[in-house]
RNA sequence: GUGGUUGUAGUUCAGUUGGUUAGAACGCCUGAUUGUGGUUCAGGAGGUCGCGGGUUCGAGUCCCGUCUCCCACCCCA
């Protein structure tokens, strides 16, 4: 009996197609980090629990995937543990767990390598991480991560080159559309603060981070419910009814926080990251300086970042921000640090829905040599040896069959040129090489064959 | 985790109040064309109707369960 295999939920194969154009997309990341200097590191998939619970507050907790320990799990439990329930069985069958995320793991490895590290440490890290999450469009159960962080450094040049590698990966990517939000804690404090609201902070956070899908008055209507006064609410409207640029917003909020340090801190901090853009010389028209900004309540305390492509039904692609204490919780106090990651599975969505994955993405091999007969057979392999010493990606049809058949494998696979090696161009030596996206075809010599694609 | 929706050929979908042998388009294979793909024409293969149970003389169709996908919350990349 043979039963039809399926995929767990919110998991994906990925065909060779599909990994041509995530390879893409991830070896674009890749070369913009290592040009700025980080690192590569990779951690194991799984964690011991007690790295990961309590990093990401109750909600993340029950997001983890946890491991059955191996064995007889069920031999150190007891009725007793039955009837205390599902969490309090927990650590009784499970130690481990897989990672939910890529910055636990880092500020785990950074706390148990600290006097083998050079501060300030820079490291990126692609792996994929896995969440217990109910799936939907842009939301998986295994999904990819592309981290950079900076550890050991409060110096605001690194906020100033995330804006910076966003840019040139989503350049890259031909991705012109989107917007980079950017918002700061201290600002979202001071707010909290000048509203007379201070102690409130989480639900405000929550409330307001929804003010794009809801609009203003459903938020207030959202925080008025969670008991916030209406003399907080109408302190409130000044900051969103604000239309103005990027720096008409600083100076708005300036005046605004002029007797409040937090606020102004963050738009101190803000200010000198828009100054050090600014000195690189790079634009920085996609950046929006974004109230509304909240990030979830995790671990962040300076800078905050969110990215997002715009006429796209995929939510945010990209998000990160300073965190002061992230290795605390593992016992290293003070060590600062800044870091955002790349979802590389939405911005492939975003990518495909857009249709702006460049043609040539979608074509590995770029010359197919034809297979004839046994005699031509043994030539073509010699010639195919010499397009591979040139680097030229190359490949023969593995059978003499029909050329038709050949020709249409070409076809479907992409591949730009055929190589046509029988028995008059092996007398010749000149080989017909056929342009598969014109259809022209001439014979050539093979140092001139090689020359063709070496160029193309 | 809560509420809802969906599932039929490789893909996108039809399928009447439950009624013989479940269809189309595209794709795939073969031939027209034994050294030329993308166009055209002719032919062909391909389905335990997501899975399990139930009602019925009879179920793709009705009922229950389950899994998956998608949607809204929650949260997030």
């Amino acid at each position: 009996m043979s039963e039809k295999p399926t995929l767990p939920k919110g998991t994906r194969d990925f065909g060779p197609e599909i990994m041509v154009k995530r390879n893409f997309i991830f070896n674009n990341i890749r070369l913009v980090f290592e040009k700025f200097g980080f690192m590569s590191l990779e951690t194991p998939s799984m964690e011991n629990l007690n790295v990961l619970t309590g990093k990401y507050g109750d909600e993340g907790d029950q997001l983890l995937f946890k491991i059955l320990n191996s064995g007889d799990y069920l031999s150190k439990t007891n009725q007793e543990d039955y009837n205390k329930g599902a969490k309090e069985m927990l650590s009784k069958i499970s130690k481990k767990g897989l990672r939910y995320d890529l910055t636990v793991p880092f500020a785990r490895y950074v706390v148990m390598n600290q006097h083998n590290i050079t501060f300030p440490f820079k490291r990126y890290q692609i792996q994929p991480v896995w969440r217990a999450d109910r799936p939907q469009k842009g939301r998986y159960q295994e999904f990819y991560q592309c981290d950079a962080d900076v550890v050991g450094t409060s110096s605001l040049i690194c906020e100033s080159e995330i804006i910076q590698m966003i840019n040139e990966v989503f350049q890259k990517l031909k991705i012109n559309d989107y917007t980079i939000k950017i918002n700061h804690r201290g600002i979202l404090t001071g707010i909290v603060e000048l509203i007379g609201a201070k102690g409130k902070e989480a639900d405000f956070f929550v409330a307001i981070d929804k003010l794009d899908k809801i609009g203003f008055n459903r938020v207030l209507e959202e925080l008025s419910s969670k008991n916030f006064s209406s003399d907080s609410l109408n302190k409130l409207k000044p900051f969103f009814d604000i239309k103005s640029d990027i720096n008409g917003k600083i100076t708005f909020l300036k005046n605004v926080f002029s007797a409040n340090s937090s606020g102004y801190k963050g738009v101190e901090d803000i200010e000198a990251i828009l100054n050090y853009i600014a000195s690189s010389g790079v634009e920085s028209s996609h950046l929006n300086l974004d109230f509304t900004l909240a990030r979830g309540l995790s671990y962040y305390t300076g800078a905050i970042f969110e990215v997002k492509v715009n006429n796209s039904s995929i939510g945010s692609v990209s998000g990160g921000g300073r965190y002061d204490n992230l290795t605390g919780v593992f016992g290293l106090p003070n060590v600062t640090g800044v870091g955002f990651s790349f979802g590389v599975d939405r911005i492939y969505d975003v990518m495909e829905e857009l249709d702006i994955f460049p043609k040539e993405t979608t074509s590995s091999t770029e010359v197919l040599v034809t297979n004839f007969d046994n005699v031509s057979e043994k030539h073509a392999i010699k010639i195919l040896s010499s397009l591979r010493i040139a680097g030229i990606k190359s490949e023969i049809y593995p059978e003499s069959v029909k050329l038709k058949k050949q020709m249409n494998y070409a076809d479907k696979k992409n591949i730009p040129y055929v190589l046509l090696i029988g028995e008059e161009e092996i007398k010749n030596q000149q080989y017909t090489l056929k342009n598969m996206n014109n259809g022209s075809q001439n014979k050539l010599p093979l140092d001139e064959i090689i020359k063709t694609l070496a160029n193309h």
